[in-house]
DNA sequence: TTGAAAGCGCTACCAC
DNA sequence: GTGGTAGCGCTTTCAA
């Protein structure tokens, strides 16, 4: 093992030239004669030349590849956030180094740490529902490494993000179950130090606001996990309430699945009864009977854009600004608020 | 921006020592005086000093870096092997560059180039449906990489894989069914060219011959690209048949769904009228109603598995032989085959 | 148009 | 126990 492919060095002596014009040659350089740049080709050819990237990038003091770091990869809208983005740098020669946090801060610092001096020209990264403050990610920025933050993000960390818009996307959800006719609607959020929990909740207060209806604190549950059980246990609580509601926003399709089990183990009748919304349009929001109205969230594009941001940064040599980009979303309604 | 980090040379100009006792220090290594290790492991930790490490890993020719390529993320069972993946490699202080085909070979071969000379120091790779040859796997050999199959690989490149059995997968799903009383099992297969539908279909060849169950060629049709449309339109086909079966053993979960929506369209009742089985235990198995009954492929495990194999062979500098790892499999029971 | 040579940051070999 | 130094493979500046 341990065979070594051809260097330039042996390009130069089998072909009886300097190193430095067998390198130009390959690299096309002005300033080089046709005939040389054939001459030099045709043996890197012939001999199955691979240029050895890590001299390269060690010379070049880049790696052509980006990090990426996501809470969890076995998740619908990670995976195909992580999909376009795969896509989007082989458009422009990159590769991804891709680290998963399980929504541990100690794991998003190791991971942070691997990809540190060397290994990343910039970050991808969606931070962990621990993760408070940045000092971890700005030793990227003091390396000159641009980041780029996706969907769950730290707001006091300046840097280009891109993200669906919850605010916007939770306004919606909730005036279409209003318009449908639910009066009492129950919103089961997640953790509010998390940004896009706290965000859904202010577009669903806003939208009850604008409709003149009433908001209880007692209809805001917070998952800690955002789980299916935490669902059908907050259905539950929440239906035993004096004042129960009659249609639950939920902070995911995961937890509306809980939700409608509860409703279903006890003969409650979606939507006629009870209307449910869910949110990021997994696969099961489709198959659940009756099927789940949700809010998808075009993961594929997201991962797309963060890393045509993040290579026209590298292009530019800038580390970029603080702007936001929104991802469009989309409601999809299906059964389940049919009322 | 570029703002550059600290080098061993800084620390050994400011401690005035060599580069080379800054570098032992650092690495502690033998034969040299805690004073000094002291001195130089204060400094680096005072001025957050991050060894470059294109650089050492241009010393030490290796990247302490894992390629890993799937057909696609968006799919439960490859995300929770590259989250596997990801987990193991972690432990052992690798990392896992990801690359994706959409089971086109061009794209394989693409992603393949870019991880070789120097990106990775080897290569956990599924082949796409299109890839027949291997000789752009061969070049990773041919460097003195190893390389590990998992799950969908080429039996002809001989290098470890790590797989479900399918045909004994397969053998214990239609089994299960014949159990359960059914006796004209059709099997909605993938193309016989990939090596995992032609085990299955020959797992469940052999769990009817066992039976002594007739073998219909016409209750086996193919799809071509694992989908629920397919599915359903071979359920639509299969049940017009003048025999048609009263069992469908699906290639995938999804497949299954695709077939359980065409016989809710026809108002035909699973399980009491016909049964249907899927394989790999996606989300929507559970959430299907009737529940799927499926197999459970523990992706994570599997994952693991492919790591921890090839960073043993990195660790005894070896190409690995032949070998086979089978990761055991489950069959899910659940009301779509309860006869 | 080409060659010589420096040097990226680090490791490891050879002296002392 | 420590320092000096070669050199990994490549790009790039300077000279010719």
């Amino acid at each position: 093992m341990d065979k070594r492919r051809i260097t330039l060095k042996d390009i130069a002596r089998e072909l009886g030239i300097s190193v430095s014009t067998a390198s130009r040659a390959l690299n096309s350089y002005s300033g080089i004669s046709e005939e040389t740049i054939k001459l030099v080709k045709d043996y890197a050819e012939k001999h199955n030349y691979v240029p050895n990237s890590i001299a390269v990038n060690f010379r070049r003091n880049r790696t052509m590849t980006l990090g990426m770091i996501v809470p969890e990869v076995v998740h619908p809208f990670f995976s195909s956030i992580i999909s376009g983005a795969i896509a989007a740098t082989n458009q422009h020669g990159y590769r991804i180094l891709l680290g998963q946090t399980d929504e541990k801060l100690p794991n998003e610092k190791l991971a942070c740490r691997s990809m540190l001096s060397g290994s990343v020209d910039g970050l991808l990264i969606s931070v962990s529902n621990e993760t408070k403050d940045f000092e971890h990610l700005q030793e990227f920025i003091d390396e000159g490494k641009p980041v780029i933050q996706f969907d769950k993000f730290l707001e006091n960390f300046h840097t280009p993000k891109v993200i669906t818009d919850d605010y916007e996307s939770a306004y919606e959800a909730v005036n279409h179950l209003i318009k449908q006719g639910y009066r009492r609607i129950a919103h089961i959020n997640g953790l509010l130090e998390v940004k896009n929990s706290m965000d859904r909740l202010k577009g669903y207060k806003k939208a009850l606001e604008d409709a003149g209806l009433e908001f209880r604190e007692e209809w805001v549950p917070h998952c800690k996990n955002i789980s299916e059980e935490e669902g059908y246990q907050f259905a539950q609580e929440l239906l035993n309430l004096p004042q129960p509601p009659d249609a639950f926003f939920c902070i995911t399709d995961l937890v509306a699945l809980g939700v409608m089990n509860y409703l279903k183990s006890q003969g409650i009748q979606v939507p006629k009864q009870i209307g449910v919304m869910g949110f990021s349009n997994w696969k099961i929001a489709e198959v659940m009977s009756p099927g789940l109205s949700t809010v998808e969230q075009h993961g594929h594009q997201m991962g797309m854009k963060a890393v045509n941001l993040l290579v026209q940064l590298l292009k530019d040599q800038s580390l970029g600004s603080n702007e936001t980009y929104k991802i469009d979303s989309d409601l999809i309604i299906r059964e389940s608020t049919l009322n």
